[in-house]
DNA sequence: ATTACCTAGTGCATACATTCACGAACTCCG
DNA sequence: CGGAGTTCGTGAATGTATGCACTAGGTAAT
């Protein structure tokens, strides 16, 4: 154990560590050894300046007038995610989303896996998706207790995510990913993160309108207010 | 149409529109009819100053004193985010997520239809998806410009993403929503969101982490998405 | 009308993020 | 060994976002 950089890892650059990391993976798929900033920049589409300052964050692992090593990189940039476990996660609700999620290989591929799946609805309790069982949202507790899990997942409606947060709160879950198109709340000290794919496509409406207005979705920000009419 | 203020909307913002959009229709859906920047923001779980601050990029359209009429403010923020119209969407790549994709309702409810599914793969095509046949991924160009389609959902796997989005542009789509979990590249003017699962998950596992190593997931610091109220 | 009381809108300070540009550190080659 | 060439790490400048705190403009009651 040579040290320990620990600064906290501003969100922006947070944000980008993931990629760099599935870049890097796929560099070694591919044989490569090692990579400029300038390279993972080009594939990452950032600028290199900002490439190396997010490594930065990590710690001191580039070579100057050589690189980052392929291998190095990636491990140091996994560990800093945590992601040298895999992390089980619980998934509520078992409807179409629930179990595309379930069913996804993808979420096993980098770093996560799914040990439980509970839904409110009797019909599915029983069903076998994505090699486990569903289980009723009563047992979430248990569930996560018995199965060490931090990492709960919500594929509710609306209506029902204030429901399943507080349910994965009470069952000790820290993070909360939320697919629901809701704002949920949740006690200080618990992560939440969204995904919501129609506030994504409102602001390629966004663009689109604004495209079509001749007011173009603008590269440097014109300021000249062309008016539309 | 009285004026149009049309300055242009900050990122940051833009992303808080569709969320206050939301919670307006929900409003009105109880019948309340009068809303202040403080209930906005408690219900958005956001400060205050930054609910009308957003707000003030549209216009001026509160009433000092009283607060926003909900109707008329839902009415302008789906103005400003062009969601008068129903867009036109496609979908390239009829697989898992593609197929949930096209059948969940949530999409058509907040601004957008699709009008068209493609794939590569033989066995697809003719099935019947949402209420649409798949159609051959060669027949994306005619697919488009018949439908006037302007945005385009890649529901690919990783490696053919860039394929497909290089599809999508052929086809004169100036907005692309991108599933796979890899960055793909376009020609300048085209808009490009893109939605990534373990990415998110992965943000989470770093701060379960670092929860766990004792230092603590810092309040402060939830500035864009995770909330920590 | 006047006064008391709200709440939108915004200037300003502060914080955070991005990018440039340059010195430091390393390799390679003659 | 020394100089040319490369690329990292980072200070400083710029750009963007946030949130406080105040002003402007409205309501309501007397
Ligand atoms: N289907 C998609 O393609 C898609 C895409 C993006 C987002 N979403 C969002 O994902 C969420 C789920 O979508 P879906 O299509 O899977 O809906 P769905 O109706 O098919 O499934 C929801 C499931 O959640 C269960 N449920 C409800 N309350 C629960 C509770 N408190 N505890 C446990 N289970 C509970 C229901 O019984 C149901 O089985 C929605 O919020 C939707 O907006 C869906
Ligand atoms: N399934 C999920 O729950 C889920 C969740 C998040 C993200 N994703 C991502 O979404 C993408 C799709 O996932 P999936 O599970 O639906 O995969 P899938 O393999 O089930 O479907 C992919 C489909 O795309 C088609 N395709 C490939 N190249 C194409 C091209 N050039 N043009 C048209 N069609 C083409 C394939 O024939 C296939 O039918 C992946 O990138 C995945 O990582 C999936």
């Amino acid at each position: 154990m040579s040290d320990t950089p620990r600064r906290r890892i501003p969100e922006a650059a947070l944000g980008r560590l993931p990629i760099y990391l599935r870049i890097l993976v796929d560099l070694t798929n591919d044989d490569v050894t090692q990579v400029s900033s300038e390279q993972l920049a080009e594939l990452a589409a950032v600028n290199a300046a900002k490439v190396r300052k997010d490594l930065s964050y990590l710690g001191t692992y580039g070579t100057r007038g050589v690189g980052y090593e392929v291998k190095f990189l990636t491990y140091q940039i996994q560990r800093e995610l945590g992601l040298n476990q895999s992390w089980p996660v619980v998934i509520v609700g078992a409807g179409n989303l629930g179990q595309a999620l379930a069913n996804f290989t993808g979420i096993a591929e980098r770093g996560f896996h799914v040990v439980g799946v509970v839904d409110k609805d009797e019909s599915k309790i029983g069903q076998l998706v994505g090699g486990v069982r569903v289980r009723h949202a009563d047992e979430l507790q248990q569930i996560a207790s018995s199965k060490a899990v931090s990492i709960g997942i919500i594929a509710t409606p609306a209506q029902h995510a204030q429901e399943a947060a507080d349910s994965l709160v009470r069952a000790g879950i820290g993070s909360i990913m939320n697919f629901a198109p809701t704002v949920i709340s949740v006690p200080r000290g618990v992560n939440v993160r969204k995904v919501d794919l129609a506030l994504e496509l409102q602001i390629l409406s966004y663009y689109e309108q604004t495209r079509n207005n001749g007011l173009r979705a603008v590269e440097t920000g014109d300021s000249s207010d062309s008016v539309s009419a």
